[in-house]
RNA sequence: CCGCCCAUAGCUCAAUUGGAUAGAGCAUCCGCCUUCUAAGCGGAAGGUUCCAGGUUCGAGCCCUGGUGGGCGGACCA
């Protein structure tokens, strides 16, 4: 059990003894200020409210009941009712050595939809956002003794699929190798929509060949599989630079819930959920209806007879819920989408495609920007592919790299580049709220100072050098742990904390959490560097064996922490 | 017309979801390297949290009304 657990459990029973009914929380919290101690119980105040007394002489009553001799120094009461805690050095020591694994008490099987890119195109920046948070959060829950499905719900069944065949069947036809004409897929896409729309006769076979292509005609379904497998592919290799750990069995695109559009209709419509309003079948929800009464429509199937991506998305949804078992679906999918997810959450539940009891949590981020506040573009104002913005990261950090240290041979800086400049990408990104636009400024998530990925990173150089320069080995090193400065305490604090922030980034999806804690964390390990010395003169045994210890915590956290957020760290930078 | 989201130091971002005097990093200024990597550390300065009301012991956060911006809303995804 975390500290935090243990003080919730300790002033809890202490607010019940008092008389305070069961369904008041001591609202424990870090203290702002280290001059309001370590911890704080904020619950008396609330209590107080509900029972309409003092706060503050409730507070005195919780801590007349309140036993923590054994675990802080100092106890005490401040403001209009805040119950302020210090920890005992002592007892943080004892926990740090006593530090145990994370493995949740309720393991449950959770199904993470994130990446999705669209496989007419290349991937590009749009697609950064959930293939890395998505990544970070089943890293997570992994870690946390969840079963995570990975989820990619890749678009390979569009419309546009038609006219990428017709002008795949048209480069063939001229005898040209499918690879090579699928070279760079964004020329590729760029051409056939240019046939689309100069050459009526080639856009009214790009139409047919949607309609053969979903009845499960061989030629096209041939061409068709061409394409797709070029592009996956592409998206594959991608991952490998980004270091995501999406792979080929994880991808479970549109178009393998085809079959089972047909059932989702007829069940919406048997149950009265959807309905027939000029030709097309939808479903209308009074659930999201506006002011007006007006309720909000989502399509389920065109007048035509053609499905959309509300089908599929429900059709995914019974996968998950009766196939997969899910008892909690994670997506990661931008904010503009946020209706139609309710649409599909809503409906989904009506329908009774997804009992109560699992858990649909819409997970939504912001827009990249560019410097100038606007959507991330190139200087001409195009889409920025994904695969240049990785190799250009890693350019920018292998010449930063060569400047601060020219000492390492030509092998390493590479190594070490490209985790610096792939690390920087996705640590700018997670360590924003998640729900927020951001900017993109290459500046600064490479200027290694302030709250960047390198920072963290250089933080482990550090301690693995000075256990370089011991001949100790780092991993499992044990001694005992004596708390004297200040910075020792903050770090040990620190320390103990990294369990009690991973279940808040596993309950709420916020890596950005995750992030702040490692900065602060690195910048608890800087501080105790410059101010406790682990090797030099004058240090006696007993102290430099407790500060190693300390080292070798710190740096284990800080590799755990930072891969979980899929960012590798390395020996020397 | 309807709906969702956003607005915090000059800039980029936080604020444990209603807690104390709103915090970091850049940039600016002042200190610290013959000693474990100075890609670092310590300090100073910087605020009407878009505006106006309201709720209460207490509001950046909740409610109402504005202003400014972004994004969605029947036959793309």
């Amino acid at each position: 059990m975390g500290i935090k657990d243990i003080l919730i459990e300790r002033i809890a029973a202490a607010m019940q003894a008092a008389g305070i009914p069961s369904d008041c929380s001591p609202m424990l919290a870090l203290s702002g200020k280290s001059q309001f101690g370590d911890y704080q119980a904020n619950g008396a105040m609330g209590a107080a409210k509900q029972m309409k007394t003092n706060p503050r002489e409730l507070a005195q009553k919780i801590l007349d009941k309140l036993d923590l001799d054994d675990i802080a120094e100092k106890v005490e009461i401040a403001g209009p009712g805040f119950i302020n805690i210090s920890l005992n050095k002592h007892f943080l020591a004892g926990q740090l050595t006593a530090k145990s694994e994370q493995i949740t008490a309720k393991p449950q099987t959770v199904v993470i939809d994130y990446s999705s890119p669209n496989l007419a195109k290349e991937m590009h920046v749009g697609h950064l956002r959930s293939t890395i948070i998505g990544d970070a959060l089943a890293r997570l829950l992994e870690y946390q003794g969840h079963s995570v499905i990975r989820q990619n719900h890749m678009g390979d069944w569009g419309t546009q699929f038609g006219m990428l065949i017709a002008e795949l069947e048209l480069h063939l036809g001229e005898g040209d190798q499918a690879n090579l004409a699928l070279n760079d897929l964004e020329v590729f896409y760029q051409q056939s929509k240019k046939h689309f729309d100069a050459d009526p006769e080639f856009a009214d076979k790009a139409r047919a060949y949607v309609v053969k292509l979903q009845s499960g005609d061989a030629h096209c379904r041939k061409l068709w599989q061409k394409f797709i497998d070029v592009s996956v592919a592409h998206n594959l290799e991608i991952y490998k630079q980004l270091n995501v750990g999406l792979r080929k069995e994880h991808i479970a695109a549109e178009s393998s819930y085809n079959d089972d559009l047909g059932n989702v209709l007829s069940s919406l419509l048997e149950q009265g959920i959807a309905v027939d309003s000029e030709g097309a079948k939808v479903v209308f929800l009074n659930e999201l209806a506006d002011k007006n009464g007006e309720p909000s429509p989502m399509i389920v199937q065109k007048s035509g007879g053609g499905f959309l991506y509300a089908s599929s998305d429900l059709a995914c949804l019974r996968h998950r819920v009766g196939t997969l078992q899910a008892d909690r679906i994670l997506y990661f999918i931008d904010a503009r989408q946020s209706l139609h997810m309710k649409q599909v959450f809503i409906t989904g539940r009506k329908a009774s495609f997804v009992p109560p009891t699992v858990s649909l949590e819409h997970h939504p981020f912001g827009t990249m920007m560019g410097a100038d506040g606007r959507p991330f573009k190139t200087r001409s104002g195009g889409t920025v592919k994904l695969a240049d913005l990785l190799v250009e990261a890693v350019e920018r950090a292998e010449k930063l790299v060569r400047e601060k240290n020219p000492d390492l041979d030509d092998s390493e800086i590479k190594l070490i580049a490209r985790k610096v400049g792939i690390g920087a990408i996705k640590y700018a990104d997670l360590s924003k709220t998640r729900t927020n636009d951001y900017i993109f400024d290459w500046n600064a998530m490479l200027s290694f100072e302030g709250n960047t990925s390198p920072y963290l990173q250089y933080a482990y150089t550090r301690i693995r050098s000075i256990f370089r320069k011991a001949g100790i080995e780092a991993e499992g090193f044990s001694a005992p742990v004596s708390i004297e400065q200040a910075q020792e305490k903050a770090l040990a604090l620190k320390l103990l904390q990294f369990n009690e922030v991973l279940d808040q980034v596993a309950a709420d999806c916020y890596p950005h959490i995750l992030c702040t804690y490692l900065y602060e964390l690195a910048s608890a390990f800087m501080s105790f560097y410059e101010q406790c010395p682990v090797l030099k003169d004058g240090v006696d045994s007993a102290t430099q064996q407790s500060r190693l210890q300390l080292c070798a915590l710190s740096a284990t956290t800080l590799a755990q922490g930072l891969n979980l957020l899929g960012i590798e760290v390395m020996e020397k930078m």
